[in-house]
DNA sequence: CTGCATCCTACTCGATACTG
DNA sequence: CAGTATCGAGTAGGATGCAG
């Protein structure tokens, strides 16, 4: 895949949401968040994504400069992912903008989606990395 | 234009961005910001926008509850947009967003914009509704 | 002035099967 | 396990012209 050309931008806001817009990118980086994981697990905890966008989404996530991804030489093959620096300083932005939707929207928010969500906006970071295992 | 079918969704972030997330969207949001603006301001400020896609833009914003279209029975024609409560809470979160992408893709953002759009960041509601007057 | 109608492109997203 | 190949659908975004 070419990498997309990125820019000219005219604000800030939109360099932010040419790197995390899109139906996935978000949801990967709050299900990476503070641990390394492996792609089996982000693909078990979002369900429906393919292994071909998921495998895309991680890849741009990674060019960008949100992810790592790190290749142990074993059989069978493991990778991890874990976030960068910048990764993790968006993930309390994240919050704020779940809080957010919660706040003016809470007909679109299944009950029991918000607790699991529910360490993002409190900054736990306790060890189940997915919100919906 | 049919109402496209929102959620079900498993995350508060993932409503937020299914609101706000697109090429422009959010820089609609900070062109009318705390000001009442009128289309051709936004036009003008958006440059390159299409009316095609500036008008389409609206209507999404408004049918979501971010702003409110006010129209007036004046020949010409004058209408105006202004935020909602919602659309004014997002603002200081899209300026974490810009302030995150300032601070780790710095070779992205023109200096010439930078300034333009600080307030956003510093909380600064001067009357020169749009960065790049 | 403020859009809408039409037609079009390009990109995002996806289902399924298959591979190192 | 961690993806890739292939084919394809849907949608966001765009160019141009026209209307109330």
């Amino acid at each position: 895949m070419a990498v997309k050309e990125k820019g000219p931008y005219r604000c800030p806001v939109e360099v932010a949401f040419d790197f995390i817009s899109g139906k996935w990118k978000s949801l990967i980086i709050l299900c990476i968040a503070y641990d390394k994981v492996r792609y089996s697990d982000i693909k078990a905890c979002l369900s429906t994504i393919s292994p071909h966008i998921l495998s895309h989404q991680l890849k741009s996530l990674e060019s960008d400069g949100l992810i790592v991804r790190t290749q142990y030489g074993e059989i069978p093959l493991r990778v991890e992912y874990h976030l960068t620096e910048a990764g993790l300083k968006l993930l309390p932005i994240l919050g704020s903008l779940g809080s957010w939707a919660s706040a003016y929207y809470p007909d679109q928010i299944p009950h029991s989606t918000l607790q699991n969500c529910r360490r993002f906006f409190s900054g736990d970071s306790s060890d189940d990395f997915c919100w919906n295992h």
